[in-house]
DNA sequence: TTGTATGCGTTATCAG
DNA sequence: CTGATAACGCATACAA
């Protein structure tokens, strides 16, 4: 309501010595620091952060891109934004139904200078169009990203988790094991390849009828299982890249008398908080979610200071957590 | 990058006139509206919000306050954005995870004249403060919401819905049944009565013992069962308000033996999407969350456009939706 | 240590 | 139908 020079007049001072108190940084003689901390307060004033950002060409707003809302995301998106918030920055969040339009209409934002940066939890772009977005604006790629980008990335290495989840599969005597995958997208098809170098470390073969891709949303957990009875086909080991297929493909078995781990085992992705508290609780890839966060502000942060700044690829370790879903 | 004045002397026209062309209404001739579009097309040119908000004193922008990233609220929110996308106005997502503090500091945005209205699906926020809040910008409160306050409301009737859970619950032949419930916010305690009322109508006593109070966290869910158990006393059947709690209780229970619903029964709130994959799919009161985000933004629209209106309370209606936690 | 003046990008008023 | 210009709220260079 109250703007700038209404504090000044209120305060008997000039408008630059009201900015200079708000800001910080510049001296001010104690008395007339009072003297204005007083009239904002009474005036119940607040900085009008269009008026600022105009001026100053910055925003203090960084954009995160989230497909679905879901709880795995909670507590990643938490730390992020207990950094950024530790920075200086506040986090907006978008909302993108992995709509690519929907996704680029938010990026709009950051054209109309709503917002200096962005972070990517998984996306619909194409590596052209995200090294087009990198060369004018911070960016990073969080837990997924696509492949050929030269923005920051964090995540696990999702190649080695994938062999190592195949392989506890293997060492458990399996040797039939499916893949519920995704095609596209890089992390997808990381995964893919350490479950392809799992079986091939183990002499086993690909077999490609045993690999069903699919999107990466809940109904396509159904959609596989299905897929694979209706193909006359029953379970016997599944590695899943993500626990949001992991368990609608659970309950669609579980609706087919297939139970695991008394009828087939699986492991899958994500170490979300839905793998600790399903019936049966999943054997899953632990991503460790609170660093994820935090390192991909603090790659933001450091291009967004540094315009010349290189972006680097952060992986972080993984932990794979066996629970009921294996023999 | 560019600015409308570069877009002007580009297409040879002041920038009065690019301003027409965007905002269209204006009568402009077709020949200068071309030239006009393609300079703003060779130039790559997006308006910069804030120098139009601050000239317009409008932002075109919501916030939406989430208390936590969970799928029960995807499609709701997804609703709200396609709703207010349709009328002209971006959303944006707050993560407060139900702390006061968090959802302060975002209502700032709203002070920092960063967005035009707000609609909470959660708050932490007293009675009062929220009516300070709803006098001076357009509120509306979503799926829970405070009791007492005068912003824009949009729920199910939650006191007939639970009234109608548990008493399915009483006509299975269950005599003993105990509340997973919450203090303090208003849905909470509408759900609470509807429960003390089905009890009543049954000439069932209410035993204080059975109720267990906690906040609404996943954690707090399993909390209860933990404390029921170390009580010495096991479940006959259980009204949980919300499927967030439900889940791990059912899976705490399970850890002791205790299945569903060969041991005990359950009826639950929301109707989230975890509720039909869980494994047993829990019995659910489904809330419409499709039209309350709709109707969510509609009404905070409706205020958007005229400070004078006045806010309603909307009673969408709920489903209950038996599934396999009651025998 | 403080004040004055300017301009950030936009829209809207008013004149032409 | 179009152009010139003031004003929105703020931060800062420069003056005092």
């Amino acid at each position: 309501m109250s703007n700038i020079k209404e504090v000044a007049a209120r305060a008997g001072v000039s408008v630059a010595t009201v900015s200079r108190v708000i800001n910080g940084g510049s001296v001010v003689r104690e008395s007339t620091r009072k003297k204005v901390e007083a009239a904002i307060r009474e005036l119940r004033y607040s900085p009008n952060f269009s008026g600022r950002s105009l001026r100053t060409s910055k925003t203090g707003k960084i954009l995160v891109m989230l497909p679905s809302l879901k709880s795995f995301y909670s507590t990643l998106v938490a730390s992020t934004e207990k950094t950024a918030k530790a920075h200086g920055y506040s986090m907006l969040i978008c909302h993108t139904k992995s709509d690519k339009e929907a996704e680029k209409s938010y990026l709009e934002l950051l054209k109309n200078k709503m917002a200096d940066g962005v972070i990517f939890l998984s996306t619909r772009l194409t590596a052209a169009e995200m090294n087009t977005l990198a060369r004018e604006y911070p960016v990073v790629q969080c837990c997924e990203y696509v492949r050929g980008s030269n923005t920051g990335v964090v995540s696990v290495d999702d190649e080695a988790a994938s062999f190592e989840a195949v392989t506890a599969l293997i060492a458990r005597g399996h040797k039939r094991i499916s893949l519920f995958g995704a095609e596209r997208v890089g992390t997808a098809s990381d995964r893919e390849a350490g479950y392809r170098r799992a079986l091939a470390s183990a002499g086993l073969p690909v077999d490609r009828e045993e690999i069903y891709y699919d999107n990466h949303s809940a109904e396509s957990g159904r959609r596989r299982a299905r897929r694979m009875l209706e193909a006359g086909r029953k379970p016997e080991a599944i590695f899943s890249i993500s626990d949001i297929i992991s368990l609608p493909a659970l309950r669609e078995f579980y609706e087919h008398g297939l139970l695991c781990p008394r009828d087939f085992s699986l492991v899958s992705f994500d170490g979300s908080e839905e793998s600790s508290v399903s019936i049966p609780a999943l054997s899953t890839v632990e991503q460790p979610r609170e660093a994820m966060g935090r390192e991909a502000f603090l790659e933001l942060y450091n291009r967004l200071n540094d315009p010349d700044y290189e972006a680097r690829i952060i992986r972080l370790p993984h932990r794979l957590v066996l629970r009921e879903t294996i023999r």
